[in-house]
DNA sequence: CGTCATTGGAAACAGATGTTTGAATGTCAT
DNA sequence: ATGACATTCAAACATCTGTTTCCAATGACG
């Protein structure tokens, strides 16, 4: 009778599932526990608090994504020996890494539909928890991307990659619903890779477009 | 002792502020009673149920919205007397309507964060309710966006625009922890119409990059 | 002035929520 | 087998939720 997980994993498998599905305060324990075939007091007993849980269910993704995601950085940086990395590659190995993780337990929708809430959700816990817990890799790969886009203003470079960060996010996490619109209108079946296939060019040309035209006042200044 | 508005208003001019900060399952119907100081009844008096108010809010942004909109396209479309519209005239124009309503009353962040809630949050009613009552608007516009830019296959320009709306979307709805971040680290500060500044370019690149590499199944066909 | 429909408000409702409790059960090493 | 420990379980807890009820206040009209 123990061929299933164990009840940490029921519950965690379960909690990431209906978290994506409907979202964090839409989500009860008792949805996630009776579907995890689960006593209730299971979550307090093992994770302490429903935010803790949540904290929990994105550690799971994240932590493997961060060590397989430096680990690729380290990879580009010693193959490049010091040079610069180009803009494409930088964008390709975030792309593969983000891919990579989930593909070996999780679903990428699963993934995706998180961060997505992550951002969007008020839940003021987990946006700090993110940004304490895994911020050091983003900050690590905007230094890169830093060095490869050089003519890029600083401030432009930031809302630029803010930019693309929601263009990934939203379309990711709320791909189901664009998925079925799709499928209905152009019958044409789209898996993530496809997407992400033809996210690549859209990303690199937005951040390599023209910057705006300054502002009246700059204009004066500079 | 009627100097100010009257409850329905003061209803909805708290609700929109306290869904856009915190979202709507996480505002109950007494913070919102409380802080606008009408009665707890008042809302189902007035609404009938919280659905209903969340929708009443939606409405008193998109109707004018639409409308402007609508007669904005409808100028346009004279003043290019059966021709092409550019792509850039059409995004010029939206961002123009967009940026007009809530000029009036209320804040575009506001406007902009109920957006983003419409897309992320379960709410399946809302997604309906918006999709139902103000899709023709979305239906027109794409339309004449399919005319400026009869290169793009028809998927890839359904999906570069959701690509689009998920940039713009994304940003002004989360603007409030970006604006710090980037005043912290650039001290510069950041208005919105500074943003949309910014994202013109950033649009127009990304809908008219290069196509994406054909899959190999697809290259086999083609 | 009196009538009556409409709007306002306090209280109560039924149900759901996260969390805690204390006993029962299982699992090991001794 | 015994004792120590971790886990599971049913039940209760207090609190919060959206909604409804019922009565008082209000205001328009004959």
């Amino acid at each position: 009778m123990a061929q299933q997980p164990d009840t940490v994993t029921r519950i965690l498998d379960t909690a990431e599932v209906l978290f994506a599905e409907r979202g964090f305060a839409e989500t009860s324990l008792r949805n996630i526990t009776s579907k995890a075939k689960v006593n209730l007091a299971a979550v307090n007993y093992h994770f302490g608090s429903k935010k803790s849980l949540i904290q929990a269910v994105f550690a799971r993704y994240l932590d493997p994504f961060t060590v397989r995601f430096h680990a690729a950085l380290d990879e580009l940086e010693a193959r490049h020996a010091g040079g610069v990395i180009p803009l494409e590659e930088l964008l390709e190995t975030m792309a593969r890494s983000v891919l990579e993780v989930p593909a070996e337990r999780h679903s990428l929708k699963v993934f995706m539909r998180l961060l997505g809430l992550a951002y969007s959700q008020a839940q003021g816990h987990l946006r700090r928890y993110i940004q304490e817990e895994y911020g050091s890799v983003f900050t690590r790969f905007t230094e890169l991307v830093r060095q490869a886009t050089p003519e890029l203003p600083d401030a432009e470079r930031f809302w630029r990659l803010h930019f693309m960060l929601g263009t990934v996010i939203f379309t990711l996490s709320g791909l189901d619903a664009l998925r079925d619109i799709a499928e209905k209108d152009y019958g044409e079946h789209v898996s993530v890779r496809d997407l992400v296939r033809r996210l690549r060019p859209v990303v690199v040309a937005a951040m390599n477009a023209p910057l705006p035209e300054p502002t009246p006042a700059q204009r004066e200044a500079g």
